[in-house]
DNA sequence: TTGTATGCGTTATCAA
DNA sequence: TTGATAACGCATACAA
């Protein structure tokens, strides 16, 4: 009962391999008839074409592989929601790679997927900013690869990201403009692309208000909590800044930790204001100051970008922008809102 | 300079392509020096075995599907997390499909997993209790499945689950030894296996501290978060409960932004106990007390069933049950603690 | 240790 | 409208 392939099928049905195989095939000629006979026989038998033969056959895979640094994450999760809609929409499936944050597991899962596994790739990088060059393989194999959020500035290929710079000035200068004089920026990697551009808009912002620009105030974080929470303490401590700008939530959620450890007031002490996709922000205590990113339409947006290069309508090398909203609340106004109803 | 196979490299060898094929497998035998040859020309012309070949000739997939309702949620994230990390290790690749909680694409999802696209399955339900004998045509295909956390009783398949009759059954004395009276128990659908079982811990609790069980006080919710905030909105003006238990975690967030709309305060009017993976609950306003799932760890646990059996080692129909830690916080005991380092 | 030949399950080309 | 056949790229049984 098991092992039916079409040869079987044709057998029974007394038919050739070729007419069964249009039975599933959209665009040939086939007798409506005998169409409806074969499916109704497959149905009853469980067949369906074998997703490597076709794929051999074809020489595509209908599949696209997302790679991410974290997957645990309200950001990389609703992009990846986003991601898989339109790929659902579109008929593929999605392979998923987490990299947690090692660059070296990025390479490994790119070098795995030259083999024909995928049609074409989406990511959000874990390395610096610079020299991907092996990236390039991808497009010798005809392998199309997107980037959304983190991307590598050297790849030119079609990227989605949000309005960093802008987002990261329009915050620092929102912090300037609550009262703080000593704003501190947290960030986890200088040379990732993000890391970067946040930077720059953070300087511009300090300079724009004829702020020094202090490099001991930009605070280098790691991916691992208990680390954080040591820096974090340190920092919060010594230098005693009187602003937070976090460049990723992670930071935002391990200062807050530290300030309820070390009975910092947020904000009479410190005002926080941090980019994060956390719907639950307003619900926080206190109310968390965000940059939002509109993750899930990044996901959608980046996946629209290598559908059309897939589909060949491609001008190739896009570069998509969306929009952040900043978002303040309690944490840089100390103006109690109500929540919304859902967080808006 | 595309397009590469393996005769092309075997030409340029002056090999067979059965000898370069035997380079790329680890049991063969091959004299050591050709092999050396083989891949560092491989390496050079940048090629790897054709994965769709490869499969259809060795009749196996290396890859995985991961099914589940949503995404853009800790629990769930944590849990794929989990799955990806063993499967990396096991050298399989891992797809993912996301249901929207609706069964009728799970039922879809499924159907096109039968032609050998997947060795194995895991899966979170999205549908009711009872009747899924669909499933079992899988098991004629011999493609193995795993549940976790969201079951279906009458499948006889390995199973990962936590101990939510107990932990519900804790959470609801809890509860009532910090004096709340009248304790409402939020549910999304009564009939799905975690909505039924988390139910009767709620009403054993009620009934062994001599509580009538009443009926109203159980809330039938729905996926959508503005139904959600009618329909708790409406309860907690009406029906004025001093107790809620919420068995799944969006459940809490709605109530949480009721609580905040309407002036009623948690936990002096209301005391909330929730089913959570939420990292930063003791960063909320107030602390949410919760039943925390080790939802990394049934991940990790589902992955290595589907191992078992796809390895052939398998009893068949194991039924793991990993145990949830009720913390109790603010939201429910009035006491207003110090977050430790990152909310243990 | 290496090479030859066959088949994995499809689909496309061509002929009937 | 249908059927025969070759080819997709690889891995193995068997022969050398």
């Amino acid at each position: 009962m098991d092992r039916v392939d079409i040869k079987r099928l044709a057998e029974k049905l007394n038919l050739s391999t070729s007419t069964v195989s249009r039975a599933f095939r959209g665009n040939s000629d086939i007798n409506p008839e005998t169409k409806a006979r074969i499916l109704s026989m497959a149905k009853e038998f469980n067949y369906q074409p074998n997703h490597h033969a076709s794929n051999l056959r074809e020489k595509k895979s209908k599949t696209i592989a997302i790679i991410v640094p974290e997957l645990a994450n309200n950001f990389f999760s609703q992009a990846i929601h986003g991601i898989e809609r339109v790929a659902r929409e579109k008929g593929y499936h999605t392979l998923i790679y987490v990299t947690d944050d090692e660059y070296q597991k990025e390479v490994t899962f790119i070098d795995k997927l030259y083999n024909g596994r995928v049609d074409g790739i989406i990511m959000s990088a874990s390395g610096e900013a610079n020299d991907h060059q092996y990236l390039n393989r991808l497009d010798n194999k005809h392998i199309p690869l997107v980037f959304f959020d983190r991307v590598y500035d050297d790849i030119d290929v079609p990227k989605v990201t949000t309005d960093d710079y802008d987002s990261s000035f329009a915050a620092t200068r929102h912090l300037i403009e609550m009262g703080c004089k000593e704003i501190a920026f947290l960030v986890i990697n200088k040379s990732l692309s993000i890391g970067n551009v946040r930077m720059q808009g953070y300087r511009d912002a300090l300079k724009a208000a004829g702020i020094e620009y202090e490099t001991e105030l930009v605070i280098d974080c790691t991916n691992d909590y208990d680390q954080n929470f040591e820096i974090l303490s340190k920092v919060l401590q010594e230098q005693r800044p009187d602003g937070l700008l976090a460049s990723v939530e992670r930071l935002a959620i391990s200062s807050y930790y530290v300030c309820h450890h070390l009975g910092i007031r947020i904000p009479e002490d410190i005002k926080i204001v941090s980019f994060s996709s956390l719907e639950i922000a307003p619900l926080l205590n206190p109310a968390l100051s965000t940059i939002t990113q509109p993750a899930y339409e990044l996901g959608t947006n980046a996946a629209q970008l290598l559908f059309n290069a897939l589909e060949g309508k491609a001008p190739g090398n896009d570069h998509v922008v969306l929009n952040s909203k900043l978002i303040p609340r309690t944490s840089s106004t100390g103006i109690k809102t109500t929540p919304g109803k859902r967080g808006e």
